[in-house]
Parts: structure tokens; C-alpha cells; sequence
DNA sequence: CTATTCTACAACCATATGGTTGTAGAACTA
DNA sequence: TAGTTCTACAACCATATGGTTGTAGAATAG
């Protein structure tokens, strides 16, 4: 699943059908490649379940999952506690994670 | 950088190296592959910034570098704020998101 | 009905990837 | 000094990856 983020493509599927549906030709048309191509990405994308497809006529319109970014979050998160942890055996946490608190 | 998350050894190096140093030889024992293999997974691990190494003697210490993780939640909050976002339109949030709140 | 659009999928190609073995040097150990 | 350990790196190999073109069928438009 991180390999299917591992295209900045890819990503950028993500990010747009995140927002809205699109059709598989209507994302086809926004790459300089073929429409072949962009739908081996979604494809990848459908695999790892961060997008998925509905039929809608001819069209399939794909759509963003959040559900599975979600599941990466978890393994992220392990990491940062990990590292909290061997940070707190030297007793001081040098840099504050940026996330909390603030917005951004 | 999700390149170099998408394998699971590299996952693992990372996992290991956030909790502590270890040199390369430690790493590659670790694994059903080859010391040279591993040291390639290394080697991906610290142009992606996701590790660092320091030398001591004649070893190489690998220690995870929490920085480059955090900017992967970047990459994800952005999807998930984009989502989020879209499920507004519809003026409902069908699914809330499990981070907030609990610490698990 | 005919033409066009959208999708699916096969075949193919160049290059990247993840693995191997082998060689060589630097740094410890005895 | 001699042997061992740790690392670096080159060469090689099989397979995966990201792209292409081409064919074909289903759905829509005219």
C-alpha cells in the first residue's frame, strides 16, 4: 500500500478523487501519458484499496478512499511513539512534534 | 520516500532503528538475506532522509530520523483534510476519524 | 444504424528493483 | 603481525514497474 503512494501520479490521483469523483478518462486527460497508463494507476490504486470504482454508464467513476490512508497513519504513529520512547530513555525529547496542537 | 516505505524489510529497519542504533552488520542479521542486500535497504533508507547513520570504529550506526516520518503525515492530513472536505458537501461525515480523541 | 467515447486487456519494451556473489580496504582482536 | 569483522562497492541476474500501442466490446450520441 505505501508502494501504491510511491508514484507521485498515483498520489495525485489520490488527491483529486479524494475531492470529487472523476472518470477514469476525465483523470486520463490531466497526465501527459497515455490513457492506458493512468488506468494501470488506478488499478494499482483499486488494489490497495485507496481508491475505489463505481460504474456509472460507460464511465467508472473513482473515488478516494480514506479509510485505508487512515491505516497508514497507524503504522506512522508507531513509529513516532517508538521513537518518543528511546528519546525518553535520554530523558529529554529534543524537538516538540509539530503536529500537535497547532492547525498546520 | 513512500518508495522507500513500500518494502517491508526497509519498514522493519526503520522500526528497529527508531527504538535504537544498530550498526548495519547487527541490522543484517536480522534478515534472511544477504549483509550486502540489507546494506542496499540502508542505503535507501538514508537518501530518503528516513535514517541516518554515524560511524563508530569500524562500524556504521543506523538510527531512524523521525523528521521525514512526520512529513508523510503531512501528505496523508492533506488527503484527509480534502476528504473531509468533500464529505461536507454532502453535509455529512459518515465515518469519524478514529485518531481523534483515543490514544489508539 | 453509425460513429464516437469509455473501458478493458494483451503484448511489448526499457529501466528500476531486490536480490546474489566477489573483491578490497579499514578497524578491531588475539 | 596475522586473522577476523565490518563496511563499501562492482558486476551480475531475474523479475517488477511504468510506460507504449493495438484490439475489442459496451454504452452513448447523432
Amino acid at each position: 500500500m505505501f508502494h501504491a503512494l510511491a508514484d507521485g501520479t498515483r498520489r495525485d490521483i489520490i488527491v483529486r478523487t479524494m475531492q470529487s469523483e472523476l472518470s477514469v478518462s476525465a483523470l486520463a486527460r490531466s497526465y501527459p501519458m497515455s490513457f492506458a497508463a493512468v488506468q494501470k494507476h488506478v488499478t494499482v490504486l483499486e488494489r490497495a484499496e485507496l481508491v475505489t470504482k463505481r460504474p456509472k454508464g460507460r464511465e467508472q467513476l473513482v473515488s478516494g478512499n480514506i479509510q485505508v490512508v487512515r491505516d497508514a497513519f497507524g503504522l506512522l504513529d508507531r513509529l513516532e511513539v517508538l521513537w518518543r520512547s528511546r528519546m525518553s530513555q535520554f530523558g529529554e525529547v529534543l524537538a516538540d512534534d509539530p503536529r500537535e496542537g497547532a492547525n498546520e
